[in-house]
DNA sequence: CATTAGCACTCGATGATACGGAGTGCTAAC
DNA sequence: GTTAGCACTCCGTATCATCGAGTGCTAATG
């Protein structure tokens, strides 16, 4: 347990380094506010906090720079949040601006959280699979091609173009569509598969000629994985950061930033609320010393998306923190608004 | 004019130093196969070249490098595009993966032609202008609220939620849409304003109750500038290239790259087939000291996209106008077996 | 007994200096 | 016209000394 004194000590380490990327030294820490120590006293302690795993040395007579475990207990023990109010107001001035949809709303949002912080934000869609399915349908463009088109009550649409086999009749697929229409409406998007298999398919093979042919090509069309959406604001402004001065590390950090569905998997947390993970706590190798710290938000009801910022460990925690905060109720609360009428 | 001798050695400058990135000295030059002269003949030579604008030094006693005039005249007179048939092999390897989709195969074709070059490579979607209107659509998702959805003949869809003012009917959104459906269906997206304008409106006004207010609205809704899509492929392939050792190039480069309409912009070039922008030639400031190689494709008639690398003005200009040559007649070839149906 | 002044020591950053190598331009010889 | 030879330039690198910031330890202090 550190005692009063340590934690002050540890706190202005932290806060000074996290704004001057420099280690810090006895002498500045003895010259703050509310310090009446010496800076003999002030080495003795920060051998102290050395020695318990919160700071660490780049050489023999650096000062001291956190750890990574540093950096966790200032994450949970010693910072609170502070809320700027102005910040939250660039967010609603720009929510307020009149978007028609989500799209538009989230990646406005990782604009602004970027350009807030300097660091990248990353922000996943609001996952579909709760909704429901609103309409199915399938357009012909022309003899052998058509064009199919899915919405779901919360207004998300997917559509998927592609040709239309020789010996398939637009009237079979015609038919099909109108039957999946019928049944499929109101159902949740996660149970369109089972709902098929279960209740769908017996009339189909009823109704619809050529079935087998038809429901393959359909079930292809229409039942896919769908990728989650991945907003990424602000790429370059993290370059900006010192410890960019490698460029390998600049050039391994884009090429990551570049396979968008591998950031999603990196975001992807079960858990509701403020998650912060430091440095070697991220499971993928190269952000292995970045952190990235994330939020949930959510979408009328149980669709849930997740806002995150990703900075160096040299992170301004605390703002970040307050920010995702912000932004999380901020968000919710606008999309709320965008579909309060459903 | 060059001499025969002036245009070889001209040759090997250039190519050595796109391969290499260092300048070129006389000794390297007079050792290579097919130079029967000593370095001191090659040295008046370049000191020549060099009074011609083609090469420059980077100090006093340094070896030459091509200035841009150098590479202008390596672009339009030197150069002999050789097929490298595997290259186009792995296109079309993958452009017969089967997409049902433009955008599928407009990003994939991005992704390998920075792969196999790696540089940048930009690409914009066709535009959709010349295309025609297939459906109007207008889907309520509840009382206030509602999605449109507009698909062309090629099967591009755009879809938009909004919300609905409290003092307007669906039915009367209905009977507009119905209307605007019945008349606008095979109406070029280009013309859809002005015919709405002057054949349409007089028809609504007749049907529809509190018509100004529904009109102003659906207008609002449809009719709206369409963005270009751009698709952008290995932005961190180009980092790896020598000239991007200063980081604020990095940054400057990358900021310009998170504005994909600015990118439109510089690559919109109403020229038909390849166009060459060495350095300063380029109208964007931001990459007066990178060359940008255009090229046009098809699909399906008059619809025209953009294809293109962004490189160091050290770029393999054969190898790139070969492949966006290449690239560009089997992406049309690809888009149109597509679309033949229509 | 906690605090602190003092001191020797370490290490990184900076700047001066020297030096080798790659390359040029010019002159004179072939 | 071509080329060998040479003086010269400039970059890059290695070496060295120096300075300053910082530490750990010891002994003195209240």
């Amino acid at each position: 347990m550190l005692t009063e004194r340590q934690l002050l000590i540890l706190k202005i380490i932290i806060d000074e380094f996290i704004d001057s990327a420099h280690p810090v030294g006895s002498r500045v820490i003895s010259k703050k506010d509310g310090i009446a120590l010496s800076a003999a006293t002030i080495r003795n302690e920060m051998a102290d906090l050395e020695d318990l795993g919160y700071l660490e040395k780049t050489h023999t007579s650096s000062g001291r720079i956190p750890s990574e475990k540093g950096y966790r207990y200032y994450v949970d023990h010693i910072i609170a949040p502070t809320i700027k109010r102005s910040e939250i107001n660039i967010l609603n001035s720009v929510l307020q601006e009149g978007y028609f949809e989500v799209e538009q709303i989230v990646q406005k949002a990782a604009e602004v959280l970027s350009e807030l912080t300097n660091y990248t934000a990353i922000i996943l869609g609001p996952e579909i699979y709760d909704t429901k399915l609103k309409q199915i349908q399938l357009l012909p463009l022309s003899a052998h091609s058509a064009v199919s088109i899915l919405v779901t009550d919360t207004g998300h649409v997917e559509h998927r173009s592609f040709s239309v086999p020789f010996d398939m009749h637009a009237s079979d697929l015609e038919k099909m569509v109108n039957i999946l229409n019928d049944r499929l409406s109101g159902v949740p998007i996660i149970h369109l598969q089972e709902v098929i298999r279960d209740e769908v398919i017996h009339l189909m093979k009823q109704y619809v000629n050529n079935f087998e042919k038809a429901y393959a090509y359909l079930s292809k069309v229409f039942i896919q994985e769908q990728p989650v959406k991945v907003y990424v604001g602000g790429k370059s402004n993290l370059l900006l950061q010192p410890e960019f001065r490698d460029i390998n590390k600049i050039h391994s950090f884009l090429s990551v930033m570049e396979d968008e569905q591998e950031i999603a998997k990196l975001m992807q947390t079960s858990k509701e609320g403020i998650h912060v993970r430091i440095g070697q706590e991220n499971d993928m190798d190269a952000i292995k010393d970045f952190s990235l710290i994330t939020a949930t938000y959510h979408v009328y009801g149980d669709q849930t998306g997740t806002i995150g910022l990703l900075g160096p460990t040299r992170m301004e925690y605390r703002k970040v923190i307050t920010l995702l905060n912000a932004f999380s109720s901020e968000m919710t609360k606008a999309l709320y608004l965008m579909y309060k009428n459903n």
